[in-house]
DNA sequence: AGAAATTCCGAACTCTTTGTTCGGTAACTA
DNA sequence: TAGTTACCGAACAAAGAGTTCGGAATTTCT
């Protein structure tokens, strides 16, 4: 299949998206102008202004452009697990985040004016929340905590986890991170702590 | 006791950030301009950079400040729990939040470069971290989950939450919250959405 | 292949904002 | 009360944002 629109446009925007992930990279958001972009992008400054506001615009399109990115390669691992799969392939996650890890430095970092963050959060919370309710209905069960909050919670945690994994050499594969992050869902924090279910009582201080 | 420094000092600086949160939250900490903010603050425009570099700096002070606040009122809290407690108390920064709205939203929607949250973030993950490890040592267990990695998700689910407390009505209050948070901690995602311990094979795709 | 449409260039221009300086005045501390 | 320190305000240079437009080049459509 081809890829739609001009040539040209999809060119000058790979281009000026690439232009701003190096220089993100290499000098904080906050301090790039947008002749610096054009420039290393090799493109006149007014063309910028014909594809984006600002830095900003460009920023959150890179975001989308990666969600959509992720979304072809969905369908292929729903297909993999045999019966109606409806949440977050985590593992997937982590591993598109592996194959374009400086983008996704970016984006976490949460640099630009925090758009782009909240716009992936939000693309993520969604998901999740709706993968939580099809689920549980589903199952007919009834939930002990109110699903919204169980969906900001786990969101907030992936990020936390993924924001901290692309940004320093942890040492985990994306398979590791994946198998705890599943353990601490279904056992808890208390017990990946190494604590005895009896030892719970008097360990909710770990939490308060 | 009598806090320290000049009055003057003192002043401007209050001014100026009340009127720095003030403008973020009406019009987005982006679109701020130093005049607007010295213009609220009724101050010099020279004298707001008697006092910081840049509309990012004074944001990060609020955050110290926020920071110092809290940890004023941990050590009145810590001798409520009668031993050696040592985590966060998690309510304590419900509340803490509720009573300065304001400035958590505009800190926790990560505006300015993300220095800010960025920050906020850290400390939160530091003194996590150091509760954990200080806990499993004392009980003497060996940590199921390595605990650099149970901190950074504990981090990202405390402040998801916090973030979306403080921005939306979500009708639940700091002990609800403190609550779920607990039970969540305790005994799991998987039970938290109400499925029986037994169906946690099936459920395992929850999470992925 | 040819025509029409679209995009890119680049240079010029305006406007806003930033960040700094400095002498005089007022406020505070000790 | 004396001495220190902070604030004011006006003026300045520099830089970046965002817009405009005619002509050249590419691409798409027929």
């Amino acid at each position: 299949m081809k890829p739609a629109g001009d040539r040209r446009v999809r060119r000058t925007r790979a281009a000026l998206r690439r232009a701003l992930v190096e220089l993100a990279l290499e000098k904080g958001f906050q301090a790039i102008t947008v002749e610096e972009i054009t420039e290393r992008a090799d493109v006149g400054r007014a063309t910028f202004y014909a594809h984006c506001r600002d830095k900003e615009d460009l920023l959150v399109g890179i975001v989308r452009d990666l969600a959509e990115d992720r979304e072809r390669l969905l369908p292929a691992v729903r297909q993999a697990h045999a019966q109606g799969f409806t949440g977050l392939p985590v593992k997937y996650i982590f591993e598109h985040a592996a194959q374009e890890r400086p983008v996704y430095q970016v984006i976490l970092r949460g640099e630009g004016d925090g758009r782009a963050l909240r716009e992936f959060t939000e693309l993520i919370r969604a998901h999740a929340e709706a993968a939580f309710r099809e689920r549980v209905a589903q199952l007919g069960v009834t939930p002990r905590i109110p699903l919204d909050l169980v969906a900001r919670a786990w969101t907030g945690e992936l990020i936390g986890v993924l924001a901290w994994w692309v940004e320093s050499d942890t040492g985990y594969s994306a398979a590791d991170i994946t198998a705890h992050l599943r353990d601490l869902s279904v056992y808890g924090r208390v017990w990946a702590t190494g604590l005895a279910p009896s030892d719970a009582p008097g360990a909710l201080d770990l939490v308060p």
